[in-house]
DNA sequence: TCTGGGGTCCTAGGACCC
DNA sequence: TCTGGGGTCCTAGGACCC
């Protein structure tokens, strides 16, 4: 490692992380429910009483029966073994007594605008990564602040706790922040020192504070990956750093194994992107029972109707048309079947979208129970600026899609 | 009483064109 | 009869993330 580069990086990019975020944002509303294992989630309405005396009475965890999964959970409850992504159910013999809050997107979307708003006031160079999460590139602020001479971070340091400062005052709420000369380090080391926490590394510490952890911490080494590393011994991402980069690519392929490589040794170019385009807008739906294709056909046509009103709003609202719609379909063993298809038409309203949905549905295997279906348009386009309306489209083409050859 | 809903990216095969 | 190589589009599935 080059000494330098190690000390005077070449980029700064901070990932920010709230703390909890759903909970956290519940907690501001019940603050009677703080240092208690509370647990947002599920779809069932369940939101708490309003009693008399102005106190509230909360549903409990015990007391859920349905198809739920925990979206966030508190410090508190996490301690009692529960986290995100878990099952409801299972999540109540855990945690019988937990609070159960059902999750207002709305609400969490409004936070959502005003943390980021409350960054952007002070760094301009956001890229989203959902609704909690935020890269930051801090490196012309790090630049124009001077370091002092005792701590050679104390510039990106403050700058860093104004940010946290900052976001705490404009919505009352912690958040993580993690500092590093790339996104990949970054994310890794906002999760150092949670909540509230402000780490910040460069790549000196590789061994030290990187290493050390599990491979499956980093962003795209997931359970598959985590377990078949596991298989061949290695555990951390210090492990995998001492691989040679042949055998990764022999037993993960060339781009994967060139990448697990990379990553191992803390290198990241990505830059930080602060616009993008939504490649593609879905609705998708689990039902309360598994529903058969011809015995609940009635049923079921209704819930995919609505779906795909749901979608065209949301195209509308969004202002894109779309040329591609697809149909989702999860059985219930939980196998996963998707049919699309390209139109010859742009697809902007509920009818199109039905009449496409309908047809990639078609295609599909229809003997098993269904457990969920959704719906999805894809290849979008700004409806007020398509590059080809309908009847400029090739005539060929046109011709074979009339046909039915895709 | 297992396992939500919204996304992105990658791979791989086939059709088709030059 | 058998024979290229590159490029794009479409489709299906799967891993992964928040």
């Amino acid at each position: 490692m080059n000494e330098a580069e190690a000390k005077s990086p070449s980029r700064w990019i901070a990932h920010l992380d709230m703390d909890a975020f759903y909970a956290s944002v519940e907690l501001l509303r019940y603050p009677e429910l703080r240092g208690k294992p509370v647990v947002v989630g599920g779809r069932r309405a369940h939101a708490p009483d309003q009693l008399a005396n102005g106190s509230h009475k909360f549903a409990r965890l015990r007391d859920y029966a349905g198809r739920g999964v925990i979206t966030t959970a508190t410090y508190e409850a996490r301690a009692l073994g529960v986290h995100s992504g878990m099952g409801l159910m299972k999540a109540a013999a855990l945690a019988p007594e937990a609070a159960l809050l059902p999750a207002d997107f709305d609400q969490y979307r409004d936070y959502s605008r005003q943390f980021k708003t409350a960054v952007r006031d002070i760094a301009p160079q956001i890229e989203n990564r959902g609704i909690d999460e935020i890269y930051i590139d801090l490196t012309e602020l790090a630049v124009a602040d001077d370091a002092s001479d005792t701590d050679p971070y104390s510039g990106i340091r403050d700058i860093a706790l104004r940010i946290k400062s900052r976001v705490h005052k404009a919505t009352g709420l912690t958040c993580s922040i993690g500092v590093s000369p790339n996104k990949l380090l970054s994310k890794l080391c906002s999760e150092l020192e949670k909540p509230n926490g402000l780490t910040i590394i460069t790549m000196a510490d590789l061994p030290g504070r990187i290493w050390p952890l599990p491979a499956s911490r980093i962003n795209g080494i997931g359970p598959k990956a985590s377990e078949k590393l596991a298989s061949l011994g290695i555990n951390t991402i210090g492990e995998l750093a001492a691989s040679e980069v042949i055998w990764l690519k022999q037993h993960f392929g060339p781009n994967y194994g060139a990448w697990l490589h990379r990553v191992a040794h803390g290198r990241d170019e990505r830059p930080v992107v602060t616009y993008s385009e939504p490649k593609s807008i879905s609705r998708e739906t689990t039902f309360e029972r598994d529903l058969h294709p011809r015995h609940d056909r009635e049923e079921l046509g209704k819930l995919f109707t609505r779906l795909c009103e749901q979608l065209a709003s949301d195209l509308q609202r969004k202002g894109y048309a779309a040329k591609t719609i697809g149909v989702k379909l999860r059985f219930d063993d939980f196998k996963i079947v998707t049919r699309v298809l390209t139109a010859n038409t742009w697809i902007k309203d509920a009818t199109g979208i039905r009449h496409w949905a309908g047809r990639a549905l078609k295609k599909a295997p229809l003997e098993q129970k269904l457990r969920l279906l959704g719906v999805r348009a894809e290849n979008l386009y700004a409806a007020d600026a398509l590059p080809l309306p309908a009847e400029d489209m090739d005539q060929e083409r046109h011709d074979q899609l009339s046909l039915g050859l895709y």
